[in-house]
DNA sequence: GATCGCATGTGGACAGTGTCCACATCAATG
DNA sequence: CATTGATGTGGACACTGTCCACATGCGATC
């Protein structure tokens, strides 16, 4: 006999591919992409180094595979808020859906800062197009919300998607690594505000 | 005699912090945050690997020297497209030059993207008020000049420092790792402009 | 001008990492 | 039942950051 194995550890796990992304999310969560390493998801899953070369040539391809699951998070969180807004009219209630995806994106980013910035560290074979990342075209529906609510010209439609993400993009960055991290959560909250009014004043050329 | 060196290496080096600091960022122009390696950093300045630990208590402390000089080059460059903008009227000249300020700063981040990450990346002794910054003070001088001008309403001048910041880091920072870097140049042109305007007439309600 | 101390540079070691290789195990297919 | 290909293992290698003891020599002190 090769060796006493307890029944509970087959040999094969049956499903790595799925735990070791899970492991690995759960090590971005806490410590950002760098703390997603190879050994210690290996560790976690409980298998032996090497075994996630079965499934990702690379670490990188690991960390894509976390990418993707957090940019489905920061979808949902997205979608969540958006879908929170009551308002019956059409102007307002399209102006109120896009300051509640911007502040859903910031406040996506504050509170799971690991996962947001493995959904956008740059991997190999990471979408090169935005076109096929979810919180883009949710934010380019709500836009087109803006165009038939009449807030928004339709000259003025194109680039808009870009100049939106952009800003909540830029502010979640300074605010999470960057020269921003200081701030108390009341100064973020100032500056979240009046960027978003910003731009939406800069979009529509006026506020709601 | 203890060993036959060659004179033109004497034991001590004489200005060795600033040369590795030279050397870092050579590796960060080319290989950006982690291209910056403590050992290769050594052998590029001649020196045995330890030798930075003279300098630097870490690997962390390098890297935020080196981000201190590539802040100190961002600044120039935004320095340089302000002061070419020619505009002899007060209002128009204050809103050239504010344009002027982000088109500097993503220019920058295009041609110099391993010294732009450097800038912004995380290290434990970064500064964490953006008031030492200088690029930071910059904008909030150009700010100052819209205000003077009465282009902005001082009323709409606190927070608009982070509005503007956020929004052209956002964009270098899609454009440059992010989702976005597979714009051509020539839509990485418009959505540049696109964004400027946006935020221009955010905050002044107007465009020149 | 000789001496000595201390800042500066060296070489070796260690733990940790990603990745490659040969081998082990097993499930399904014939 | 035998084989085979997919999946997991263990060992190895090069590389990294960091710590340690030691070497060197500049500059202050006598």
């Amino acid at each position: 006999m090769p060796s006493a194995r307890a029944a509970s550890k087959p040999y094969h796990h049956g499903n790595l591919r799925a735990a070791l992304v899970e492991a690995g999310a759960e090590l971005a969560r806490t410590a950002g992409p760098d703390g997603v390493v190879l050994r210690e998801v290996a560790r976690r899953t409980g298998v032996s180094h090497n075994a996630a070369y079965r499934h990702f040539a690379d670490r990188d391809e690991l960390l894509s595979a976390i990418a993707t699951l957090a940019n489905e998070q920061l979808e949902q969180a997205m979608q969540r808020r958006i879908d929170e807004v009551e308002e019956s009219d059409p102007d307002r209630r399209a102006r109120a859906r896009l300051r509640a995806t911007g502040r859903a994106y910031v406040e996506f980013a504050l509170s799971e800062p690991g996962l947001f910035n493995v959904a956008f560290c740059p991997t190999e074979a990471a979408d090169s197009s935005p076109d096929e990342a979810a919180p883009y075209l949710l934010l380019g529906h709500v836009l087109d919300e803006l165009v038939e609510a009449g807030a928004l010209s339709p000259d003025d439609r194109p680039g808009a998607d870009v100049a939106c993400w952009s800003a909540v993009h830029g502010l979640s960055v300074l605010l999470l690594d960057g020269p921003l991290r200081a701030l108390s959560a009341e100064e973020r909250r100032g500056v979240l505000e009046k960027l978003i009014a910003t731009v939406e004043r800069g979009l529509t050329g006026s506020l709601s």
